[in-house]
DNA sequence: CAATCCGGAA
DNA sequence: GTTCATCCGGATTG
């Protein structure tokens, strides 16, 4: 057997099909590699490192469920009995990067084995049942990886006293070598006084608590974890933990530090009432984040991986009901913030007067020395000027230690918020909860010292066959371009007018159309249609006469739609703009079309298809007549020949590494529905084509639109009051964008809303 | 006073 | 580099 022969499955897991981003997954990773081992680089490297000759199998490898390789990469087999042990243990030890249906792909990383410490495990339990799950006997190279890994782990300790951060560890040779280190030494406060010839605090601390994931402490395991240990510290600037932090990473001294909160020993915090309430029940996978997390009978800050619908709130509320200190809960937007109140209200005894919203038009304050306080990244990170009620509140809250602070969407915050945020409030734990950990830019990796490191991720697809999200059949759906609209795109230099080419291609409007009636009419669906592109968002809604909300929408208006969205049987589709990617809650759909899309986001295709996730049925019913079936659609119509293929390849690709498959459909609409629908005419198309040239080119102002008298722009706004009267949603659908305020004769004055395909100038 | 709009921010 | 969506605070209505 040649070498070819013998690397083929790693080959085949690493390559197939998705170069592009493969390549980048490996790049990243292997970047750690090159830290811990530098002649890893080279092609030669590479070819020993994926040699498996010399692996030893052992005799009863049928049945152990994974193969290691000498590069860190795992592979697990789905159909083993063990699958769900090693899952679980996999998922604590390592990065998942590929989860199909039979085969899962992980690896391990320097980042991956300190979050495995940090939740509990020791390093010599990481190789030996590493070595119980492994057919082969394991690498030498992985057994020194993980030891090189993780011997500094754990040993120090950032701790958050009295608003002042101490560094702090039992070995005080650790903390001089610390302090060798240039950023380090800055950041310590030297006005502190010294004690002992090490110049460190010494002090007192209560030893670990020992115990196993959801064990339950008793009283005289309480008692032992009081007897007091010495522990040498020095006091940090504040401002500067987070380059501190950052400096003790694997990628740098290697010395990451714990954040653990012993909530049940802080004297000082005052407590908070509040219990989960009886019919708050956590699902088995919630149950086991929330004893990553709180493993050791501390808090452990990190991040919470759950896919959209699976109930993170209750995972949030239970984090803060355990602490019962204080809690800064920070969500994306004002509706989060309300789901939010809303939410700790429904699962927790918490009382009204301890919970309370700060937004712009919501600023309530608790009662009392503790409560809960959900407000949005925004406010607390807002450089300006504040009114004089919020000034009073962020400075209350400035100075105040949280006992936890929850950060909801923490994937979608930019870093440079992150660090406002957590350099402004002080918290005790941080735990971020998010459905999507991956970003195109790939600056994900610093959540993992603003926050910590990774907790618990579901398996999607485990998820669907416990019933608790829907189960989605995806498919690409591929629409030939019509010859005029081709010839166009083919022209065009100019990458967004060949985006709108492709994206108003009159053969995608018509399949668009045809899904619409199929499932409206077929099986009583309810579906949401994605435009990124606002030209074709309004094209499409106004033509199909459907209601949509894209961001002028108004708040009123936005609850209008939905509602109608919700209870009303002839509203049975509504076109969303990117406003519907995040927190846009619709349990109710259970269809998503794609028409346009945010050039190879996986995160926006994943949120997107998160919108149908929320289950649909138990799952007996689902399973009836025995096999299992689809109750939720996910459509990405894409333009073929276009760049849209190869994008949509690329968006695709998180889902896929979640194990989702997507089929693909080539003849739509069938051929029997299409003079029925839109655009079936040459010249409808046609005349549709210059519509779409007409608006790349240079676009009128409003004011212009205002004054004119002739044609074009006045049939436009009669269109769009036509519109709102069929729109069903017993409302307008769209903005007004001048309800006749304009004072008379101040051209100068800009309209107060502009139709989405009008431009600035 | 509440509802709504606008500018600036990031 | 651009576009879109969002937020806050303050101004402007009725």
């Amino acid at each position: 057997m040649g070498n070819d022969e013998r690397k083929r499955p790693t080959k085949k897991m690493k390559y197939g099909g998705k170069d592009d981003q493969k390549m980048k997954n490996i790049q990243n990773v292997e970047d750690y590699y090159d830290d811990a081992d530098e002649d890893s680089r080279d092609g030669e490297g590479e070819e020993k490192r994926r040699d498996f000759t010399d692996l030893e199998l052992k005799p009863d490898h049928g049945n152990r469920p994974l193969w290691a390789c000498a590069d860190g990469k795992i592979f697990l087999e789905t159909f083993s009995p063990l699958y769900k042990q090693a899952y679980d243990f996999l998922i604590a030890i390592a990065e998942p990067v590929c989860r199909p249906e039979s085969m899962h792909e992980y690896n391990l990383t320097p980042h991956s084995l300190y979050a495995a410490v940090s939740v509990g495990l020791e390093t010599e339990t990481i190789i030996s049942v590493l070595n119980k799950l492994s057919k082969t006997k394991l690498p030498g190279e992985i057994i020194d990886f993980i030891h090189a890994s993780t011997a500094n782990y754990g040993k120090v300790k950032l701790v958050l006293k009295k608003n002042r951060y101490f560094i702090e560890s039992p070995f005080p040779e650790v903390l001089k070598r610390l302090l060798s280190d240039d950023v380090i030494n800055r950041a310590r406060f030297t006005s502190e006084p010294y004690y002992g010839g090490d110049g460190f605090t010494i002090g007192k601390t209560s030893g670990e608590l020992e115990a196993g994931p959801g064990e339950l402490l008793n009283e005289a395991e309480l008692a032992a974890a009081a007897e007091e240990k010495e522990t040498h510290s020095f006091e940090i600037d504040p401002a500067l933990v987070e380059n501190v932090k950052q400096r003790c990473l694997p990628n740098a001294l290697n010395y990451p530090m714990l954040e653990e909160y012993d909530f049940r020993n802080d004297n000082v915090n005052p407590d908070l009432d509040m219990e989960l309430k009886p019919h708050a029940q956590p699902r088995p996978y919630q149950e086991k984040s929330l004893s990553k997390m709180f493993g050791n009978g501390r808090a452990r800050s990190g991040i919470i991986v759950l896919p959209c619908g699976a109930g993170k709130s209750l995972v949030g509320v239970s984090a803060a009901a355990r602490i019962k200190k204080s809690c800064l809960c920070l969500a994306t937007n004002a509706v989060s913030v309300d789901q939010w109140a809303y939410q700790f209200k429904l699962w927790s005894t918490i009382k009204d007067d301890q919970i309370c919203r700060f937004t712009s038009d919501s600023k309530e304050r608790f009662r009392g020395n503790a409560g809960v306080v959900v407000t949005t990244y925004n406010m607390i990170a807002f450089g300006g000027k504040r009114s004089e009620e919020a000034e009073k509140i962020i400075e209350e809250m400035r100075n105040r230690e949280w006992g936890l602070l929850l950060m909801d969407e923490v994937h979608v915050v930019p870093a440079h918020m992150f660090r406002k945020v957590i350099s402004i409030t002080k918290s005790h734990c941080k735990l971020g909860l998010t459905a999507t950990l991956v970003r195109e830019d790939e600056k994900i990796t610093d959540l993992n010292f603003l926050i910590g490191p990774k907790l618990y991720e579901a398996n999607w697809l485990d998820l669907v066959k416990g019933g608790f999200i829907a189960n989605v059949q995806c498919a690409e759906v591929w629409c030939p371009m019509t010859k005029e609209f081709f010839a166009e795109y083919l022209k065009k230099e100019n990458s967004k007018k060949k985006q709108a080419l492709y994206v108003m291609n009159p053969n995608k409007f018509r399949a668009c159309e045809f899904l619409i009636r199929f499932h409206e009419q077929q099986r009583g669906d309810k579906i949401i249609v994605f435009a990124d592109n606002l030209f074709a968002l309004t094209e499409y809604a106004m033509k199909l006469r459907k209601p949509m909300i894209y961001g002028a929408t108004s708040h009123i208006e936005r609850t209008k739609i939905l509602e109608a969205f919700k209870t009303s049987k002839t509203v049975n589709t509504v076109f969303l703009s990117k406003v519907g990617d995040n927190s846009i809650d619709i349990p109710e759909a259970n269809v998503i079309i794609q028409i346009s899309s945010h050039a190879g986001s996986r995160r926006q295709e994943a949120q997107r298809l998160g919108r149908i996730l929320r289950a649909k049925g138990k799952l007996e019913d689902r399973m009836a007549g025995g096999k299992e079936e689809y109750n939720a659609f996910f459509y990405s119509l894409v333009s073929t020949d276009t760049q849209e293929m190869y994008y949509s390849t690329k968006r695709q690709q998180f889902l896929i590494d979640q194990g989702y498959s997507f089929k693909v459909i080539t003849s739509l609409p069938p051929p029997d529905a299409g003079s029925s629908l839109g655009y079936h005419s040459q010249e409808e198309q046609l005349s549709l084509l210059g519509k779409v040239l007409n608006a790349g080119d240079d676009m009128v102002g409003l004011e212009q639109l205002e004054e004119d008298t002739d044609g074009k722009a006045l049939k436009t706004r009669r269109s769009m009051g036509s519109m709102s009267a069929m729109s069903g949603a017993n409302g307008r659908v769209y903005m007004e964008y001048n309800s006749g305020r304009q004072k008379s004769g101040t051209k100068s004055r800009k309209p107060k809303r502009r139709h989405p395909t009008l431009k600035d100038r």
